[in-house]
DNA sequence: GTCTATAAAGGGATAGAC
DNA sequence: GTCTATCCCTTTATAGAC
């Protein structure tokens, strides 16, 4: 690979590193890709010399946001499975501070996408069950997996979305005490 | 009341009623003023003698989606505990055919709309975990009824957005065991 | 109270200079 | 490969006729 095509990837990335923090904190929808070339630092228009179309970068940018949120998370906290559900199902997650899980954060928001954007999701979240029923020690089956990570996933959608900060907080522990028992 | 403002109201509930059931099916930011007044048999320059913005309405919609879907899904089921659950995670729920839980439908949506939006949806939420308490005999207290409420909530919610049918079936049963159990 | 017409703003995508 | 400029479409919200 020569010195400009090393380039442009680049490029490349530093606009899915962008892409995945400003979807992830504001939805497809809120997001511009004036907004996402800007946070790279360049202009719009040289967007399309990288991905043909905004969805396809959504769709690319999901893949990228839950490869950030888990390296980011793994730098506070060790691979033990206690801790992985604590730091998830933490105050810090769902303000969104350091990391933010695109199972949680886009849930509603992939349904109306093309196949590519759900492809994506559907691959980070069977990526997520499989890392929850490998590092749960308790009940290692897929079925135990999926419960919690429904479990995880939920309480952090749904505890974003209301305005209540106590009844979020009780949300969370309840969720933590259930995934953890 | 007179009569001017018994219709005037009645042309109300119409809009609501045709934005709760369009904003379920496709989103906030999917759907326009435009769509919710023909689709209440209007144009859309009638809107603001109901509504001052689309965000008011939003924030009502949420509202009577609520009571429209459990209208809806009580004239197919008993007020029964087990038959509440296993119609919340049907198949039919997942595919919106006949009603949408805002809930589980728009969790994502909340977040970035304005206080008048989230505390709609706060309240359907609290409502929502009220009745499974009430509903549910075999453990009365507000933490197990959460961690039900997420688990129903947050399988329509991922099982709508990923991609693969099988595993959205086999992601909803395990729900279904795991709040009946 | 509902209609048509229009103002005003935003954003996806493209063209062409450099 | 990135820039500025522009096209074009959508959509919220308002004005004024009926």
């Amino acid at each position: 690979m020569g010195w400009s095509s090393e380039q442009k990837k680049n490029t490349r990335v530093k606009i899915l590193h962008s892409a995945a923090e400003l979807f992830t904190r504001d939805g497809f929808e809120q997001v511009g890709i004036d907004d996402v070339m800007h946070h790279a630092g360049m202009t719009r228009g040289a967007f399309y010399n990288h991905f043909s179309s905004k969805s396809e970068l959504y769709a690319e940018a999901i893949l990228t946001a839950a490869q950030d949120a888990q390296s980011r998370a793994r730098q506070s906290a060790d691979i033990n499975f206690s801790h992985l559900i604590e730091q998830y199902l933490s105050l810090t997650h769902r303000k969104g501070e350091i990391f933010r899980c695109p199972l949680a954060f886009l849930t509603t928001d992939i349904n109306q996408r093309d196949k590519h954007v759900r492809s994506a999701y559907t691959k980070v979240l069977k990526g997520f069950v499989q890392n929850i029923n490998q590092l749960d020690e308790s009940s290692p089956s897929t079925e135990h997996a999926m419960q919690k990570a429904v479990l995880m996933i939920g309480a952090i959608a749904i505890s974003r979305a209301i305005n209540d900060e106590q009844y979020a907080d009780k949300l969370l522990s309840s969720c933590r005490d259930a995934v953890l028992s």
